[in-house]
DNA sequence: ACAAAAGTGTTGTTACTACACCCATGG
DNA sequence: CCATGGGTGTAGTAACAACACTTTTGT
């Protein structure tokens, strides 16, 4: 932070979301294109100041709706507050970040100066905006595994290899859609629809269609070890 | 929030921290009584107001520091921010609360007006200080379990029978010695120190002394499924 | 010798990965 | 009838809970 005259008493406080979708097989986060110094031409989360008569949450959404449709996360939840003193160059500003999780499938309108980019590619970003995004994706990476959260990132239906797909991208590595189908239905996470989907032209057995039975976050794994006896 | 003439444009933000500590086999907080209004006589988190030229971390530190050794502290983390308007009756307060934990056997000097509750036993709590407190205990819960956390909540030494009095403790249930120690060995978590230590006035073979590893937070199972291939 | 406390061995189970094999469809 | 892609079966393995059994001390 720079110097100031006079130093202020309090704080600013923004909301800021880390928005992620898997797109054409690829996990990618929404930046803002800054049109203004500091930071002209770099790329942000997109977010902004919280009011008075609001919560974080709150804020957030509504800062949200002007860049994506709000209903179309289906997932939102608090990464932390950054706080550096510094990490605003010219002025006192705390930042609480979003992790927010849009379908596949969903080809949200957002505004010009808005993009979607590679989280394994990212561009200059502006702030500290580059590590937030990586805390993101490091929380989806954890919750794949002890949670159902991949409901937020799956359409409504899917065949087991587009869920693959979805896993792999927000994972970083591969993984297997025979043995994903037998974690996620032995926890009770997803369940058959009862339909069918023929699928390329060149032929090829119908995928069986699929659907997470909740699409609110639950953990599935609770206990990784150390169970309470009988459990 | 109460209504004002003029309405605030700036929250007021203070750091709060939830410090537990497994005392006389019970997980306890530490706990301030409020000498003024609001919630005069109830008890609150320790904590106070946020200043331009320091990190939430180094906030919380500074004010722990009237009230416990900021050295006997073996572990901070950020539990999340509370920003719900109403939180504070008077005023537009957002909380940042802290995860810290003393290790067994200190026995902090704390000022006449603080004093440690079993957290399961909470007295009446002033603001939202009670469900900060209980969002503490559930990370606890979770990183005990996939984590080497352990290591801020026990001595730097310590038989197999005490550290499974600490996780019991910290876990609400009961915990059996002989396989948290082979959890905690396979992991690489603990080791023996080579010592041993005699115990009771009635006798009894004398049990051998560990220490952990590292005491610095280290998530000792990061994939329970989903691994990569060929991990 | 006996009680008390700590430590080891062993069994059974569960959850997972890896991989071979079988099934359904289009050309 | 063959290529393509989806699905099932099964074996191997690692991690863990539970519990019986052994070891080492004090009295």
């Amino acid at each position: 932070m720079a110097e100031f005259t006079t130093p202020p008493a309090l704080p600013v406080h923004v909301a800021l979301a880390v928005v992620f979708q898997v797109r054409v097989g690829v996990l990618e986060v929404l930046l803002w294109e800054r049109a203004r110094d500091p930071f002209r031409g770099m790329w942000s989360l997109p977010g902004g100041a919280l009011v008075s008569s609001e919560t974080l949450e709150q804020s957030i959404l509504r800062h949200l709706a002007t860049k994506v449709d709000v209903r179309e996360v289906a997932h939102l939840e608090q990464l932390g507050v950054w706080s550096e003193p510094a990490r605003h160059p010219e002025r006192w500003e705390l930042a609480t970040a979003y992790l927010g999780l849009v379908p596949l499938g969903i080809d949200p309108r957002v505004p010009a100066d808005t993009r979607w980019h590679p989280v394994d590619d990212l561009p200059a970003t502006a702030f500290d905006h580059g590590s937030i995004v990586r805390a993101g994706r490091e929380r989806l990476r954890g919750k794949l595994s002890y949670s159902n959260i991949g409901f937020a990132l799956a359409p409504d239906s899917f065949t087991l290899a587009e869920l693959r797909d979805i896993y792999e991208a927000a994972l970083g590595y591969e993984v297997s859609a025979t043995n994903l189908k037998r974690v996620l239905l032995r926890r009770g996470a997803i369940e058959p629809v009862g339909t069918r989907r023929s699928h390329g032209p060149a032929g090829g057995r119908p995928a069986g269609v699929y659907c997470y039975c909740s699409r609110r976050l639950e953990v599935t794994d609770p206990f990784a070890v150390l169970r309470p006896p009988g459990a």
